[in-house]
This record gives C-alpha cells, sequence and structure tokens, in this order.
DNA sequence: GTTGTTGATGTAACCGTTTACATCAGCTGG
DNA sequence: CCAGCTGATGTAAACGGTTACATCAACAAC
C-alpha cells in the first residue's frame, strides 16, 4: 500500500493540495468546515507528510544534530536525556552519533550530518574545534558542549577550573597534605582546567607540592594510576579528574587492603549518579549535566529561530562533600534532597 | 552564501546534472576524466547533496529511528553504542529519542518519526507492544529490543528467565536458604521474566519458599525495599532484578549495619560496567547490551535491503560470580579478561 | 449598478535530487 | 559505405510538499 500523499488527502476532502497544507499547517484562512473535512481526511488515510519533500520546500530540516565524544555511561545518557528533552519540546528530533575520540573520524561524521540538521550540537573535549567544524563549512550552525569554547560559536562550558580548586582546597581543610591529581587524557581540554585547578590550590597553599599521574578518565586508567601510586608509598589524598577514574582507584585501595578515607581520601569530579552509592559515598565536583545540554538545545533553537540568544554560559559545580574525603563534618548534603533520580526527570 | 547545488557543481564541471549525479553516486557509465572533473568541482563548491531531495526521489531516508524507555545510564549508553556503531558501518543515521515510560508519549514520538526513517528501532519493556507499533500504521519495518517480543516483528530478546534462574540456583548452591526477590516495575516484560525464573528455581529447589518485594528498577527503590526488608529481619540472601536496584540494596544494608557477603549475599542483573567496582564486587547476570544493539541494528539493515535476516534472536546471559553472593569459590571470572572497557570498544 | 474590499480557495512554480529514455559519436563487421 | 552496436552524456519527468499569486463569491459603500 503506497502511503498516502497530499494530493490524496486533497482529493478525499475534495480541496486542492494547497488548503491541505494550510489546514495541516495552521495557517488562518482556512474555515472550519474545510478545515475539518481535511483533518477527518487526513485521519482516514493516516497521512504523514513526506519530511524529505517538506524539507526541500521549506529549508529546514526540524533536526539538530548531537556529536559526542566515546564518553562514558552516566555522563553520556544524562547528558541525552536533557538534550532530548529540551528537542522534542521544541518539536525537532535529534540525529546522533559518536566518534570514538578519533578526529579524522569526528570530521567525517560531522560532513555526514551535514544536509540533514539545522543546528549541530557538538561536544568536543580537544582544543582542535576549529578544525573539526571546518568540514561543515559555515553551513550549519555549530554550539559547543564542554571543552575550551571558542570565539566563533556559542558555547556551554564548565567551570572545571574552579570545580577542581573546591575540590582541593576541600581536601586540604580537611587536613590533607600529600594530595595526588590523577589527571585526564592529554589534550583533553576539560581534563588540563581541572588539572590547573588542582595546581591553583596547591600553589595557593604555600609549601606544598603537586604531584601528577597520568590517566586518561576510564577506570582502568583511575586504577592502575592507584596502584602505581599506592606501591610507592601512601598519600594523603588522591584526587581523580573524574568520578570513573575515582572509581577505579576506589578499586585499587580496596585491593590494597586501605580503608578510605581512613587511610587515604579521595575525590573525583562530575558527580555521576552512582557516585553517591559507592562506598563509601564520593566527595566530588557536582556538574549538572542534564542542565547544560538543555541549555545548548535552547541556543540552538534561539540561533533557528533568528533570535541572539545567551551564546556564553559557564556552569560552576556544585562542591559536594560525602564520605570519601574524611572532611564530612560540614556536609553539604545536610538537609538536601538527594533521593534517587533515576525516575523523575531532574533537569 | 547559498549553498551549492548539484546544478552549480553541473555547470561548473560543464556537464549535465545528470553526469553529476551519476559521478557521485559511483555509477560505472562515466568516463574517468569526466568523474575526476565532477569531484573536482564538487569539492571546489563544498558541495553535499541535499538530503531532503534525495530522498524524496529514492524514497529512502538512510536513516533508522530509535525509541528507548528512560533507561539508566549504563545499560541505554551500552545500547546506543553498538547501535551507533553498527549503523554507521551501513552508512545510515540515527534519529534518537526516549519516552519517559509514558505510553501516549511514545506513540505520538513513533508517529512524529515515522516519514523520517526508513526503519525502527524500538525497545518496548511493556506488553502493548501492538498499539504501540499502530502508530506507524505499518509503514514502517520495526524491529524489537527487550521485553516480549511479538509475533508480528523480528525481536532480539534476554533470556530473563534463563538468567534468574542461574543466579537464584547459584545462590542456593552457596548454601542460601532464605532469598528474597527484589521485583522490577509492574508490567515490563523482562522484569516478569526474572521474576519468573527466580520461583521456578526456588520451587525446583524442594521445600523453600518465594519471598518478592516491589521495585521499579530505580536505585531508590532497591534501597527502599531492602530497608523494609531488613526492618523485618535479616534473609540468607536478596536477589535484585537488576543492578541498579541491588546498588540501592547495598546501601541499604551498609546503613544498617552489616556486611555482604558474610551477613547477607547479594546478586543484581544485567552486569552494567560499574558492577564489578562495587564494593564487594556483584554477582550478576552479564547481557550484552551493545552486542544486542548491535544484532538489531543488522537485522534492520538486512530488512532495509529485501533481505529476510535472522529475524528472532534470545541472548542467554552469563552467569558472573563475584564476592557479593559469597558464593565465589569457583569464581566464573577467573582466568577471564575483565579489564576496563572504557576505551576499547566492546561489542 | 458599479466598484472596492475581504476571505476562502485554487493554480502552478519551485525546492534539489534521481533515473528512464533519448541522443550522439565512434566503432565494428558486412 | 552503412547498419547496428556500445558507451558516454544530455533531457526532462517524476518525487511530495509550500506558497506567491490569481481567482472568485459575497458583500458594503457610493
Amino acid at each position: 500500500m503506497r502511503t498516502a500523499t497530499i494530493r490524496d488527502v486533497a482529493r478525499a476532502a475534495n480541496v486542492s493540495v494547497a488548503t491541505v497544507s494550510r489546514a495541516l499547517n495552521g495557517s488562518n484562512t482556512v474555515s472550519p468546515p474545510t478545515r475539518n473535512r481535511v483533518v477527518a481526511a487526513a485521519g482516514q488515510l493516516d497521512y504523514v507528510p513526506h519530511s524529505g519533500a517538506r524539507s526541500l520546500s521549506t529549508r529546514r530540516t526540524d533536526t539538530i544534530g548531537v556529536l559526542l565524544p566515546d564518553l562514558h555511561g552516566e555522563f553520556f545518557s544524562e547528558l541525552i536525556r536533557g538534550i532530548d528533552t529540551a528537542t522534542r519540546s521544541h518539536g525537532l528530533h535529534v540525529l546522533l552519533s559518536h566518534s570514538h575520540g578519533d578526529h579524522a573520524e569526528a570530521a567525517a561524521v560531522l560532513r555526514a550530518m551535514r544536509g540533514r540538521v539545522d543546528a549541530m550540537l557538538l561536544m568536543s573535549p580537544y582544543a582542535d574545534e576549529g578544525e573539526l567544524t571546518a568540514a561543515l563549512g559555515g553551513a550549519v550552525p555549530v554550539v559547543l558542549v564542554g571543552g575550551g569554547g571558542s570565539r566563533s560559536h556559542p558555547a556551554f562550558l564548565i567551570d572545571n577550573e574552579a570545580g577542581a580548586f573546591m575540590i582541593t582546597r576541600h581536601l586540604l581543610d580537611a587536613g590533607h597534605r600529600r594530595i595526588v591529581f590523577v589527571a585526564g587524557p592529554p589534550g583533553n581540554v576539560d581534563a588540563a582546567q581541572r588539572l590547573s585547578g588542582y595546581r591553583a590550590a596547591i600553589r595557593a597553599s604555600g609549601g606544598l607540592s603537586e604531584e601528577v599521574v597520568p590517566g586518561d578518565f576510564s577506570e582502568e586508567s583511575g586504577f592502575r594510576a592507584a596502584r602505581r601510586l599506592l606501591a610507592a608509598g601512601v598519600p594523603d589524598a588522591i584526587f581523580a579528574a573524574n568520578d570513573v577514574m575515582a572509581i577505579g582507584c576506589l578499586e585499587a585501595i580496596r585491593v590494597r587492603g586501605l580503608r578510605v578515607p581512613q587511610d587515604i581520601a579521595l575525590a573525583g569530579f562530575d558527580n555521576i549518579p552512582v557516585a553517591r552509592f559507592l562506598d563509601p559515598p564520593l566527595t566530588t565536583a557536582g556538574v549538572p549535566i542534564a542542565r547544560i545540554g538543555r541549555a545548548a538545545v535552547e541556543c540552538c533553537v534561539g540561533i533557528l529561530k533568528g533570535r541572539t540568544p545567551n551564546t556564553h554560559q559557564t556552569f560552576t559545580p556544585e562542591l559536594i562533600i560525602r564520605a570519601s574525603s574524611g572532611g564530612n563534618k560540614h556536609s553539604a548534603e545536610k538537609g538536601r534532597k538527594r533521593r534517587g533520580n533515576r525516575n523523575g526527570e531532574v533537569v
């Protein structure tokens, strides 16, 4: 059965195609009886407009493209959820892809999306964003999420430096002196900023010295970093550049037979949902992931509507103190609602 | 700057539009010199075909739609990753949406996607899948993922019953007698099957009796279920219908001051990546999430190519024994590679 | 009674591809 | 030298919407 076209509907409702189009798209120049006939006929025939045809004449696709790096679970899904929710509320669709961090591949995906989307949400944690968006030839508005931002595109960023400063400062306040930082992947802008927040806090503290070990945001790398570290002597605290690595560290600490926070304190970054369910619950810098996604979508929508929306926004992480840092005398969680966020959308 | 059309390219290369189309789409009836001229001109003009126009004449969109329930983090992202990877390898795109479990909303999203996709991947954990796909009017091939399957559509399912049977059996073998099951949401087919696997194993064991408490797959519900349970007396083991609820249980057990597995054993279902990093690592039924997503995409592709591919496939979970069940004398993990799966795509 | 105005509807051009069919040059074989 | 073939290319008709413009009826104002 061939799917119904606008002409079929026109015939069934005994009007012209123009009238059908007007009736279904809410133009006000259609008389109520005619509109009813058209709507009835469309329903009867189960008519759905051909999106390609429509986009051919309107020059819109009502779709926004989203390109994410190969992020892990919880961060990724939180972001998607925020994006999809905002998108749907505007009647738009999401064309999603991820790149395994491979740069050439990301450019290829971007090119492939061009022509299918009205705007792009790009999460490129690397500094060479310009090279990437060049693949789009300026034909598609781009909004950046995370990473270092750009002069040429709107961006929704995380104040990583402030977050890392707060965490480090908190560890210092709790009495820890030797604090080791497990870094994120080289080249990753968010990771670099977190490192520099850590450095700033250590430097501001006076006599203490920095100590940085490499990592790449994966559990595995956190595990290895902590294992190597502990073999050479137990520091007062470990600050991992993201929660996922902190989980790896926790595992290594446990394997070693040490207790957190009694023998060693631990902190992460991101506040992924599972962070509070670890044993002990993880002190971390809370990033409003879903909200960032939503804000970026709103920005896209604004651009598409010709408005000039808030083009830059930086989200400051919230210090979330839990047991892992051993400094929870004045817990920030006290009295706050921190229930399961599985069901209710929290964006 | 108006974006270049095929006519611009034709003019630049001094050929007709038909030749441009043939040259760029790999038809073999174009002479090499001409093809080179066309490719050069297209590159020069930064030409990208208008996908709407193309889909209008080819009646294809090269896109598959994915509709997921409001799933939590790790499961969700694993599935997406498998889907996106498979999709890209076929030059297709993914149009993604999720429904917050609300049934009417899911139907609306499905309708909205119709006409923009060549096929749909639908994860509907509820039994009324027919009602949902009715929204598509049979115009779009549908492939189901999870849930109960259907006579009318290909389906890629989890053998939940076998998985739950294995877990329960394992707990029994470890010497636990009073095993309480924390159920999933009512109406959820996967959850119901897990329950029935649990029941079958208990019944097969002889004199023991079933004990089921309600849950809804959220951490919060696992936490509450275990708390209520423990207040009335400590069972030998808790088997949660998914890992996420098991995490909630773990929290409640810890709050109560009990140890896992010494005071009480615990098991989950799904083997989400974080399961092995819990304290203690969680015994669970391993589901090859990403592989399921990939298989479903391959099925879609087969349908679109007119082949009749494997239309039904049931994945049997793997029993993954870790410390939480207190029965790790013969650990299934011994000697297996279970390293961090953050970087390498494991699908 | 003519003219102008207004509101509802129809006509047809256009959006940018693909592709069936037509054309045409160059060759082969008689 | 011509018929027939082949390979490369051009012409133009779809594909299914939207929308500027034309049309037309009904009515108001003079």
